[in-house]
DNA sequence: ACCGCAAATGCAACAGAGTTGCACAAATGG
DNA sequence: CCATTTGTGCAACTCTGTTGCATTTGCGGT
């Protein structure tokens, strides 16, 4: 698998030492009281801005060599779920995926696995009411998780 | 985690030399035209027992000294999910587990996924209708995974 | 502006799940 | 019973994610 398409933005990963803090990123971080630091804003931008969720490989490569290491990358990235800045989700290739867990929104909507190229796309379209579960079950969270075939692998076969 | 509570059956894995056939994995296997193996008949009896999805350490544990190569038991749940007797499911801690996909039983139903234990659970409940998506996108299969605290691990907390 | 401490980072080594290549054994079909 | 095809076993490897520990750094207090 050559690490997905990621349209990732131009603009991502900057203000360094010029400007102070201008990235909503940092603000978020402030809100909960939480430290701010290079690296979490960093992954946290890339984040918001990315239009799908991403695996911790798929944010090293968009970072380059601002993703410092690996195991900070991971701390980072579990840390922002534990946050609650993000959510996590773990793909049909066993790999954990990221996503930015803006106002909530990513809470709410629906997941459209590629069986071909990996790729995850998020629909507009609202989940369908939970069931009701068994006694002592505690439902935490709904995911409907949908496979198939995207547009682009569509068109280039058959 | 301490490898699930497994409650295998007694008789799972038998008949190697004195009973010639008598299981129905085994003519599972031959209605399809596949060789039928000492290791697959022994992995697919196990799976048709099981009461919940299993992963490869399930397997090989409940299978003990028959269990064979670990390879092989890798090989042999890929081989029974491509060749649709069984299906594969990844849960919450990247684990892939595989169920035995009798009568097409499998393919329309609930799992319910505990955050604390990670054991999954199959629900009765019939699944809701899938929404319509975005023009170019194929749908393949549609999965609901419910997540939460089962019974087991809510009533044992607070 | 400075200091100190707790928290975050970097490095290295490790752990578990799953894969690949290749030689050998076993299941079918003739 | 033999030949062919397919599955099995072994060893080594890849990849994702973890753990321990020393060092650095954000941030609040002085």
């Amino acid at each position: 698998m050559a690490t997905a398409p990621s349209p990732l933005p131009p603009s991502a990963a900057d203000a360094d030492g010029a400007a102070p803090v201008a990235s909503p990123a940092a603000a978020a971080l402030r809100a909960i009281g939480a430290r701010v630091t290079p690296a979490r804003v960093r992954v946290l931008t890339l984040l918001r801005e990315a239009p799908t969720p991403m695996s911790h490989h798929d944010v090293e490569t968009a970072l380059g060599p601002d993703a410092g290491d690996r195991v900070t990358l991971y701390r980072v990235l579990d840390w922002l779920a534990e946050a609650g800045l993000a959510t996590r989700g773990v793909d049909a290739t066993r790999v954990t995926r990221y996503a930015a867990a803006r106002d909530g929104k990513h809470q709410n909507h629906l997941h459209f696995h590629c069986d071909d190229c990996g790729q995850v796309y998020c629909l507009d379209t609202p989940p369908p009411p939970p069931p009701e579960l068994p006694a002592g079950f505690q439902l935490q969270r709904a995911e409907l998780d949908l496979h198939g075939q995207c547009d682009r692998c569509n068109s280039g076969k058959a």
